[in-house]
DNA sequence: TTTTTGCCGATTGTAGACAACTTGGCCGGT
DNA sequence: ACCGGCCAAGTTGTCTACAATCGGCAAAAA
């Protein structure tokens, strides 16, 4: 009867998804990917010849990209991917640390033993990637640890815009490669916190994942000021548009301090 | 040297402010006042007519709109104010709560004497509202002084946020006018939190505020449901798009389910 | 009555144009 | 050589117009 029962995957897709929505995500996998640096200029014409389209959607993406934090569209100058200056991520870090707090109070009441093995399959996961120093494959586990907890938490608001954070915490400065000796005591912690929830314990599970978060953030903060104090050439203005040339002193500030938390 | 002292506050309007921005304030300020309600469809010629623009600037301002979740977009139907399930509802306020407990935290740690001698005056101003039963200047002031709160925390990110889902939460079938013998309830609980704050201990001010917004919300649902049980006309899918008519079964699948959000 | 077909309105996407603005270089005056 | 303004190229902001597509409705057909 209905000739729809499966339209073909293609052809479902072009249903559902306008051009605007595809170039969306495209231009986010480009952002997120690192393909499109922080700092860098999106050209419209350019990007729109790129990607076979016209001005028109791509506009309408990037105002999706602005809205989500990932852009930066400055009037009559342009678009550029944003770079998150170190005060934003530490409130960003901040923020997070709250809302994984109460990620742990959920799952600790209502996880199941089902969920708990994944979880736990997750962990064992990344501590096999800690004995083989494979930094790359334990990042891509802490990313899906972190995000499959917050789905379990069972509040979409909260998943969306934890998302949302955790996508505008990787514009700032590349900060993938931990250095490799810290991810044990991040493996630990995990484990510690799979255990806290498991135990049903709302209070545990909470605090530990706040303060795994508030570590993580210490130990990110630290790291980047170390790289930055390690090759401080150019300091364009991170919140600001960058410049051509970059006159004289530009900026008084030594070094975006990191003050007290 | 730099001749943008300061330019003019008319001038420096124009110069951050395009028509897209414009338009998308006018359009949310339109949205959360109520002249444009849940469920509304937003036709684009007409609506680029009524403010007098063309539709590129509209088009991507619904953009922003539909990020911010205010609108619902869909592909070839048009775009439509968002009508908030109460599920949805719920969401946020569990997650208002956790971020209202931080700024509770931040507030005890750092305010400052000036800062809760401002924050008393909005308490004094709403208990007066209280005696003289104005329910709508209550609100005003309520809104006000979460938001004044939540500003003087010092997390930019964290006021965005907070503020965000402050504006999809209004979209929460009016919600706004509180049972008037709810009020005592709500100012006393004001009073309670700037005592906490002013007190500095962190873990009774962050309690303070938890509390006061799950104890909101429960006021609020409870208030929704009363209503929705008074008068249960038609109950149009709430996440859906209106249709005109509901043909039979149409599709054998539950419906082309638009992307997230 | 049920199904099919065709039409109409609305939306999406594209193209082109022009104004406004930014930027950087050129040029003359000091 | 330095300072200033002026000018031109490159981009963005906005508008108009048009083709293609989709959804819904109604008339026609079975």
């Amino acid at each position: 009867m209905n000739a729809e029962v499966l339209p073909h995957p293609t052809i479902a897709l072009l249903q559902t998804n306008s051009l605007v929505n595809v170039v969306h995500g495209e231009l986010e996998r480009m952002i997120l990917s690192g393909k499109l640096a922080p700092g860098e200029k999106l050209t419209e014409l350019t990007l729109a010849a790129k990607l076979g389209i016209s001005r028109g959607p791509l506009r309408e993406a990037f105002r999706l990209l602005e809205e989500a934090g990932l852009v930066r569209i400055a009037k009559n100058r342009g678009v550029f991917v944003r770079d998150i200056p170190v005060e934003e991520a530490v409130e960003i870090f901040d923020l997070r640390a709250t809302m994984d707090e109460l990620v742990g109070r959920r799952l600790a009441a209502h996880i199941t033993s089902t969920q708990i093995k994944e979880i736990r399959g997750l962990v064992d996961a990344m501590e096999k990637a800690v004995k083989e120093k494979d930094a790359y494959h334990y990042h891509l586990l802490n990313l899906k640890f972190h995000d499959r907890l917050v789905e379990l938490a069972g509040n979409k608001k909260l998943a969306t815009i934890y998302r949302k954070l955790i996508k505008e915490l990787s514009l700032f400065r590349r900060l993938n490669l931990e250095d490799g000796w810290l991810m044990p005591i991040s493996a630990a912690e995990h484990r510690q916190i799979v255990k806290a929830i498991a135990s049903g314990d709302a209070d545990a599970a909470g605090k530990a994942m706040f303060e795994h978060v508030m570590d993580s953030k210490e130990r990110t903060i630290a790291h980047n000021l170390r790289r930055q104090s390690q090759s401080q050439d150019e300091q364009a203005g991170q919140d600001s548009i960058p410049m051509k040339k970059s006159p004289r002193v530009l900026h008084g500030k030594p070094a975006p301090k990191l003050g007290k938390i």
